[in-house]
DNA sequence: CTTTTTTGCACAATCGATGGTGCAATGAAT
DNA sequence: ATTCATTGCACCATCGATTGTGCAAAAAAG
């Protein structure tokens, strides 16, 4: 840091500095210098001078020629919501950990657009790819195929590649169970008092509601199509479905399952629109945690999945040399009311 | 797409398919080959080949060569958290309408880290470079200073270089002055049941602290050391100050100021551990705004910073060529208890 | 004191794209 | 029929690092 030159030290320059060649710089720089039978002693006067000089190698330069690049990829559809954004941060923290450079990228649920910033990643040459909740997984499958790039699916399983994703059977199982055990406690429950919000046709959505009625079925007896509302993944457009139903019931449902926080945030909306009274005695799952929509005043059972168990399995996978396309489960857990789970971000230290 | 081969097609591959120079290649596709004169034919020829092959740039390479290489860098000291998310939600629209290529990544509030990071991102040759929340806004200047990045500071203010900044002062004396008047419907306050919790020693918790303190002087006429408890960013900590005021008096102050939403979720840990009644009459305000927060089973009145407005102002700075270090304040907004805003996720089609 | 082996490093090609320069062919002007 | 300007493109150095190869000098073996 002794240098305060404009530009960033290269190899040429600690080559000339150290009286030696440019690949031996590089050698002794990344690594490679043992193999390559450095002497000690040059290796040391060369890092001597680089960090003198702050040096830092130029990573466009070294991918260039490796066609590696140090990059990992998450694609994500939407950053702001605790799930996805949680999973950020786990993700960022192990890429790190693993001295690479986690890019993350968030391609808004377009198919197109995934396929397009798929494209882009590619053209930086990242190393790895996560792709959390593509909209059209094989789609982007033939994007990486076609460049070579290794990837795992999160969340949205594709046919075509390994997928890493939430046991979303079973976790809707256990939400709406608790979701009719509460509602039980205040006396019977009729099978058409209880229903799901949200999700669309996509593969989460669809085992989901194959859980939730499966337990509907099971515990009340009954099953009824009306009492399935896929909304598709808006805050808008769920709220717009509590509002139909306000229109007719005069009332929400007694108990419902919602798929998504981002759906939950359309509750949100029509509570905003409504007084207190239309909400007094509602039981609501959510499938995904937050931790502020865990306290609101009414019961909330919420699914939390496990982002950072997703994450490490993908790497795995990942590691695991060509294995054949397999799908993990990872099991969620249930979180009932008014609880705080603590996050990656209590793993930071926050020295006052 | 025709080509299923294995490798990414080059300007050279292109240069032998059309029977013209690599140089001819990479004009026509990059843009540049009205200036040299390129006719329109053989222009139309090789953009021809090149879709036909599903050429896409190495951005490694060109980047390499022309010292830019179409990332801007968004550097946040935590993902999981709405104010955050929702400010990477927005950058990552904004620089991608720019047809660069977004890339976020997270220091944890660690001075040694944040360097790193951006010493990492300096070595992919980004061109810009948004610092949002740096604990060392001066430490990561000289970084970018040695190697000419340009950048700004977003949300903590930096001395060396411009920032876009939230009108901490103003918002928190709009957010007092709220607590306090909903805390006085209910009859007289003394200025001890009024607090103040979380934040630390940075520009943002200070302008915060003076204006909680300036309004609360002046309406309730008393402003005691003992009710500012700043405790840092951390949930844990911020339990933890709830916990002792707690066990000190009984129950929680009648009114208080929180000073993130991640210091908000060290409320949820404390209500955790207590039955309903101890909150029954709280009035709360949160300097940071989220969906869930606004509808807890005690008024929340919260501040939502504007992060749009201060990406937009971001690049607008970093458009015009070497301004004077100057800090531009973005107003934020008081949001009432019981209230769905609308965010970036909104922007989204979702067609069912 | 040779011959062989080992050590220590330099050379040069390469990754893919960019942009300055130069030069032939064509057309216009004299 | 020269001269000059314009058009259209090819050539080549360059960005900074990686890596296979080759070759002296030093050390070991004979």
């Amino acid at each position: 840091m002794t240098d305060t030159g404009k530009k960033k030290a290269t190899i040429y320059d600690l080559s000339v500095l150290s009286g030696s060649s440019p690949s031996t710089v590089s050698a002794v720089l990344n690594g490679s210098w043992r193999k390559r039978r450095i002497k000690e002693a040059t290796a040391a006067l060369i890092r001597g001078l680089a960090d003198e000089h702050g040096y830092t190698a130029n990573l466009q330069a070294r991918g260039l020629r490796s066609s590696r690049s140090g990059l990992v990829g998450l694609l994500l559809p939407v950053y702001d919501n605790r799930y996805f954004s949680s999973m950020a941060q786990s993700f960022e923290a192990e890429v790190r950990s693993r001295g690479q450079c986690p890019i993350v990228v968030s391609a808004c649920r377009d198919p197109e657009e995934e396929r397009q910033v798929v494209e882009t990643l590619i053209s930086y040459s990242i190393d790895e790819l996560f792709i959390a909740g593509a909209t059209d997984p094989d789609g982007v499958h033939d994007v990486c195929e076609k460049a070579g790039l290794r990837y795992v699916n999160i969340d949205l399983p594709g046919t075509k590649a390994s997928s890493v994703i939430s046991d979303n059977y079973g976790g809707a199982r256990m939400l709406t169970q608790a979701i009719i055990e509460r509602a039980l406690e205040d006396g019977p429950v009729p099978p058409e008092e209880i229903y799901l919000f949200g999700g669309r046709n996509d593969h989460a959505s669809r085992e989901r509601i194959r859980g939730f009625r499966d337990v509907k079925r099971a515990m009340l007896g009954g099953d009824p199509d009306a009492c399935i509302r896929p909304t598709g993944y808006s805050p808008g457009m769920t709220a717009r479905a509590f509002e139909a139903f306000y229109a007719d019931h005069g009332k929400l449902p007694r108990g419902f399952f919602v798929n998504s926080s981002i759906n939950l945030e359309g509750l949100m909306r029509f509570l905003a629109q409504h007084p207190h009274e239309t909400f007094a005695d509602i039981v609501v799952g959510c499938y995904d945690y937050d931790p502020f929509g865990s306290f609101l005043p009414f019961p909330v059972f919420m699914i939390r999945q496990d982002s950072e168990a997703m994450i490490t399995k993908g790497f795995e996978i990942l590691g695991t040399s060509r294995a054949p396309a397999v799908t993990h489960l990872v099991a969620p857990m249930l979180v009932p009311p008014r609880t705080a789970l603590t996050g990656p971000l209590d793993a930071l230290k926050d020295i006052e």
